[in-house]
DNA sequence: CGTCGGCTTGAGGGAAATCAAACGATGTGG
DNA sequence: CCACATCGTTTGATTTCCCTCAAGCCGACG
């Protein structure tokens, strides 16, 4: 996975320098490979981590398992995506980052990376546009969370995670492959597997999307987006007039 | 207001780092302040920004606006505290942040705080801190929205807001004032305002907390906090044991 | 004294949860 | 190759938590 962000959004004056950080901490990270199966923790909740992580193939999400078994999927990431960055700041880890598919992800050792930051500080800005980049979704993800219904949250998460994909190349002609079971889907955007599945048979009905043995198709992008409208930031909503540029990187 | 953190979770070989880093930053931004009054705008929603603010005094809080007037409260920051961090790396505020009750910010241009930058670098780990603070507690809102029901939330939004006001010595025996309504709680935790005076209603009449004009007395943090706990992450849930090690700093 | 913003309470309705059961694909072992 | 278990999906019936609508209340302030 090379690194993309066709989004106007960013600084365009930083792309090169973002550019060069990702492919260096690529470079840096790709000795040090690991493969996990479906459902392995990558990450396990409490335990201390010295670790950077670089998704290379598979989808990882951050989870957390509530003591009466209510669980929440707070993130989910894709190719190319870094993970783990907090841990630069914080001793435990407060929730675990667990494998929705087989996944390869590369690694770095936080005192390597730290050699790396003061060598080259293109390095660091890669990783602070990850943690804005994530900062970003979350709060979309709670306004989504605090204000939506069923069918917007929904409809504003299958667009959200086709934007991220069609960016990084992993998306044509509005379909994508999406690992998640209908109960990560409602772990992620906090509703019951049963009615995440009634809401995706709406959208099938009214031929919005149809999501089959992990695969999305989105048959009526537009609709789909005037659904989720009211909860899409000021850049989510303009993506569908550049949706052609997103493949010029 | 000073830098503190008591928090054990963060990495304490860390601390004189930031204590400098953000005595170096306040004494950068001191010079440049503003005062704000009740719910005036601070940065608007699709306005390009070059600043980023440290709150002196007072509420704001990070909203969103819906088309249809729903409306969202992301994020809530409080004195000592940092926020427009990213519009280092966004060209637009994707939301508006406005005041809670009158404030008093301070402020520093991005170039200022680049050349800054580069001398101390102490002052990067300040911001990157208060980065990964406001993740940590988003990642927290998320799983409140997502999976916790009214009373939990509404416990766990004035355990965190105590336990934040606590560590920077402006909270004592268990009260603290809080400019919030009841509207904003609301749209702070995704409920409506009659189902937020309801709940807080019923934490009164079980002599849990009540909310007052303004201030917050909290009768019985145990059973406040045996109430929240399912949503309180690994730091938060330890709190009540080093309560008293809050004022050390 | 009236009005305005914020708080409080009631009655009724609706969106999503819960409980329960069946179905279909995939894989496995006898 | 079929019996069977497993995992994920689908659908129905019922319940509940929270929302909506509506109105009254209280304190602050001009």
């Amino acid at each position: 996975m090379r690194f993309r962000s066709d989004f106007p959004l960013h600084r365009p004056e930083l792309l090169d320098t973002l550019r060069r950080g990702d492919a260096l901490l690529a470079g840096a990270m790709s000795k040090d490979c690991k493969r996990f199966n479906k459902g392995d923790e990558i990450i396990r909740t409490g335990e201390p981590c010295d670790t950077i992580y670089r998704l290379e193939s598979g989808w990882v999400a951050r989870t957390r398992l509530l003591d009466d078994g209510r669980r929440s999927i707070i993130a989910v990431f894709i190719p190319g995506e870094l993970f783990g960055v907090k841990s630069f700041l914080l001793t435990e880890q407060p929730d675990s980052v667990q494998s929705l598919s087989n996944a390869a992800v590369e690694t770095i050792q936080h005192d390597r990376l730290r050699e790396l930051f003061r060598a080259e500080p293109d390095v660091a800005l890669r990783l602070a546009f990850q943690l804005g980049e994530d900062e970003r979704r979350l709060h979309n993800y709670v306004i989504s969370l605090g204000r939506a219904n069923a069918a917007e949250r929904i409809a504003m998460m299958l667009l959200e995670v086709h934007g991220r994909l069609s960016r990084a190349g992993l998306a044509a002609n509005d379909r994508y492959f999406c690992p998640m079971t209908q109960q990560d889907m409602a772990d992620f955007v906090g509703l019951t597997l049963v009615h995440v599945n009634r809401v995706l048979r709406r959208l099938r009905e009214d031929g919005l999307v149809t999501i089959s043995r992990g695969t999305v198709q989105i048959h009526d992008i537009d609709r789909l987006h005037r659904l989720a409208q009211p909860v899409l930031d000021i850049f989510e909503r303009s993506r569908p007039e550049f949706r052609d540029h997103a493949s010029i990187c």
